[in-house]
Order: structure tokens, then C-alpha cells, then sequence
DNA sequence: AATCCACACAACCGCCTTGTT
DNA sequence: CAACAAGGCGGTTGTGTGGAT
């Protein structure tokens, strides 16, 4: 707490921490229905809940919000994250606005969990461009076509050989976002809380992905063919890890053991 | 049945930015 | 313009849970 008001209320009042109860949920969410978001060292204060102001707006935001998505993340939303990821970092909350429902928090604790692990498996540096480039050239691309095959599965009436209505992973529109963005100049608009992620909205001021053929050949993954459907167990499986299979994994190290020196 | 371990996620902390007086 | 309060953000830690041994 930085204020001296907030610092003096933590002197008077002996706060609680740690998991919140029913009743205090049930109080915030009166409270706010009552008066409103904001001013939450105010809030802290009136409503008669023993926590800080942060505290209060931390569990809001997170978790008591009604349009707080819970769940797993979909095949769509790890890619955006991937996506973004590459062109921003660590700026949850901003990739959080092109993921309506979810918080910074859920996508930072996705990216630690999920994906830092995968680089830990490879002995990378998660915010290496080679870790970016494996993931841009292996991840992401599976993902797609995942979420092809995701769709094919929902709507098999539209696969017909004479009418390929949805797209194959590489016409997909994301997948085609994913060919051309090393190239060409993007731009990107500000986010529109209320409306998905546009891939047509790219900004100048981005940085361009680091994905380079240079540092596949290091790892000596240039020449790599994508990992088959068979090495992954479930679609389950992809929608929950997201990533590789151990046996993919295992392909993946070994092609840099032949030649390369970047995995430890 | 007990213990250990890994994982997911909620929550906290410190720093920085922004708004207000 | 400076000082201060409040909010926001990213990093980190704590804790509950389920699976393995």
C-alpha cells in the first residue's frame, strides 16, 4: 500500500489476507452492484471488507467480474497469446485486451505454466528468438491445424471434397497472417475491449517477428518436417498443453544434437 | 493409506504511471 | 511544478489438488 490514507487504514484496521470467503465475495459484489468499480481504497474502507484496496480490485477483476471467462483456454485464444506474445512479451494485460473474458493474470499463469515448461524441456530460454522461432514454426502451425480439424469435426458436412468450405490449416486466415507478417509492414489499431482480436489491425510501431530461417538452421530445424497427427495423443491433450508430445519434443532435440549447440 | 511431487491458479508485492490538489 | 494518492502492471509466491509412488 503507497497511499498514507491506505497505509494509516492498514494500521488501523488489522487486514486479512489470503484466500477470500464466500461472504466476502458476496460483499464486494453487493458493494459494487451498489456503488460501482473504482476508487478502491474508498471501497475497501466503506464496505466493511478487512483488505486493501489492491486486494479488493485484484479479486474483482480476476475472478467476481461477470464477464470473467473461466475455463480452458481455446485453440484460438493459444494462439492469440502465442501471437502476441511474439510481438509484445510480457504485456499480459495488453494481450489480455484481444482475449475478451480474460485477465492478464490467467494468461501470464498460461505462458509460466504451459509454455515457459516447454522451454524448460528443450533447455531454451523462453524469451529466446530460438524459442520464439520453434514456437512460430512448430507450435503455431499446429495449433491451426488443430483448430481445423476442430472445425471440420463441428461442421463435417462442410468438408466435402467439392466444397472445401473451411479452411485447411494452410489457408487458414491466421495461417496466412502467420506467412506474410515477416514481410510486410503491419498495423495495428488500439484494442476494442469488446471485440476480438483483428488480424487485419496491425500498427507500424510493432516490432516485426523475430522469426528467422537463420536461427532454425542453428537449431538445424529448418529442414524439420512438422511433427505428425500421430504424435499427439488427443486433440484433448492439444487443447490442454498446447504444445508438443514428449516424442516431439524428443525429435526436436535430437535434430539440434546432430548439428547444433544452442540446447544444453 | 501415507507421502511426495508437479501443476494450476489465486493472491500478494513492489514499482511505475497517472490523476489530482 | 511538486507532492501525494490511487490505480495498474508484471514478477513472484503461496496454496489447494490430483496423480504417482
Amino acid at each position: 500500500m503507497s497511499s498514507k490514507k491506505g497505509a494509516k487504514y492498514c494500521e488501523d484496521v488489522e487486514l486479512r489476507r489470503g484466500p477470500w470467503t464466500l461472504e466476502e465475495d458476496t460483499l464486494l459484489i453487493h458493494y459494487i452492484a451498489r456503488h460501482g468499480e473504482g476508487r478502491w481504497n474508498h471501497l475497501a474502507r466503506c464496505s466493511g471488507l478487512k483488505r486493501t484496496g489492491k486486494s479488493c480490485r485484484l479479486r474483482w477483476l480476476n475472478y467476481l467480474k461477470p464477464d470473467v471467462k473461466r475455463g480452458n483456454l481455446s485453440l484460438e485464444e493459444q494462439f492469440l497469446i502465442l501471437e502476441l506474445h511474439s510481438k509484445w512479451g510480457n504485456r499480459w494485460s495488453r494481450i489480455a485486451q484481444y482475449l475478451p473474458g480474460r485477465t492478464d493474470n490467467e494468461i501470464k499463469n498460461y505462458w509460466r505454466t504451459r509454455v515457459q515448461k516447454q522451454a524448460r524441456q528443450l533447455n531454451v530460454d523462453s524469451n529466446s528468438s530460438v524459442f520464439r522461432d520453434v514456437v512460430r514454426r512448430y507450435w503455431m502451425p499446429r495449433l491451426l491445424e488443430k483448430m481445423s480439424s476442430a472445425a471440420a469435426a463441428a461442421h463435417p458436412s462442410l468438408v466435402h471434397p467439392n466444397h472445401p468450405a473451411l479452411p485447411t490449416p494452410s489457408h487458414h486466415p491466421l495461417q496466412q497472417q502467420l506467412d506474410t507478417t515477416t514481410s510486410s509492414a503491419s498495423s495495428f489499431s488500439q484494442p476494442n475491449p469488446s471485440t476480438s482480436y483483428n488480424y487485419h489491425n496491425c500498427s507500424t510501431e510493432l516490432p516485426e517477428f523475430m522469426f528467422t530461417d537463420d536461427s532454425l538452421d542453428v537449431l538445424g530445424l529448418a529442414t524439420l518436417p512438422a511433427p505428425s497427427s500421430d504424435c499427439i495423443a488427443s486433440v484433448d491433450d492439444w487443447a490442454m498443453s498446447g504444445l508438443w508430445s514428449m516424442d516431439e519434443l524428443c525429435q526436436v532435440r535430437k535434430q539440434h544434437e546432430y548439428g547444433g549447440e544452442i540446447f544444453g
